[in-house]
DNA sequence: GTAGATAGGTTGATCAGCGATATATCGGTG
DNA sequence: CACCGATATATCGCTGATCAACCTATCTAC
């Protein structure tokens, strides 16, 4: 399970939001690991593979969100990213956003289905 | 604003799930309506242009999850559609994916930006 | 050596969003 | 009546993101 369209769809209104966060947190970090993150992140939901992480970078990288840099001191060849000013406002901003749709999205559902669903509140459980 | 690339995207990952809420509240709607259902209920963030509503429906109609009809009573040609049991129980599910997907992008954003932002609480403002 | 993990990358097919465009009706105004 | 804006549905074509598949290279372990 896990990978419908629904699936994609729904990883795709915030990868880039989970990408920046993770740089947020983790100030520098490289794409293999970034890949990692999210993935434990999102409790394997997320796998985030090669041909949508790459580009996915550049496209920021592009934008001027982040900075990469080569670093071959490890013997691993790694090309780190981190955020810009750029990114950091970015980050704010598109977080504010996703969490007002969200918002939006919860009132709709509340009618609908019981938002402390499976796996709400797992300290309860 | 609330048309950037971003934007876009992230009601991607949500708008068969509006849809399909707003005819679980409804019982039963045209498109024109729910349209207007959805602009309304996301504070005019998601205006579901007809180029994307209408292929939508068309879409959950061919997954069997709406089920539509033609109603002319009204003197207005209206297309109506209400949930099958599909539909209903599709909602029930991606409903819980999308709960369990944003619990995830919440706690990687915990760290990084206030949770209770801008418009978090409009009682207090 | 060779298999598998690490690390980065590209390409092509697929598919959804949406601006533009089309059609038709209804109600109101000049 | 003519005209216009709102209502109502629909399609077409462009764009752009995802991702399976594929490629290269290095490191470790057997």
């Amino acid at each position: 399970m896990a990978d419908s369209k629904f699936d994609r769809d729904l990883v795709r209104g915030s990868l880039d939001l989970m990408v920046l966060s993770v740089l947020a947190d983790d100030g520098r970090n490289y794409g293999y690991e970034i890949q990692r993150r999210v993935r434990e992140a999102s409790g394997e939901r997320v796998k985030l593979p090669a041909g949508t992480l790459y580009p996915l970078l550049h496209r920021l990288e592009a934008a001027g969100l982040i900075l990469s840099q080569w670093d071959d001191s490890t013997g691993r060849r790694r090309k780190f990213y981190k955020l810009s000013a750029a990114g950091r406002r970015r980050l704010k901003s598109d977080a504010d956003a996703w969490l007002a749709h969200v918002r939006c999205v919860r009132l709709l559902l509340s009618s609908v289905v019981d938002l402390d669903g499976p796996g709400g509140e797992p300290a309860s459980a």
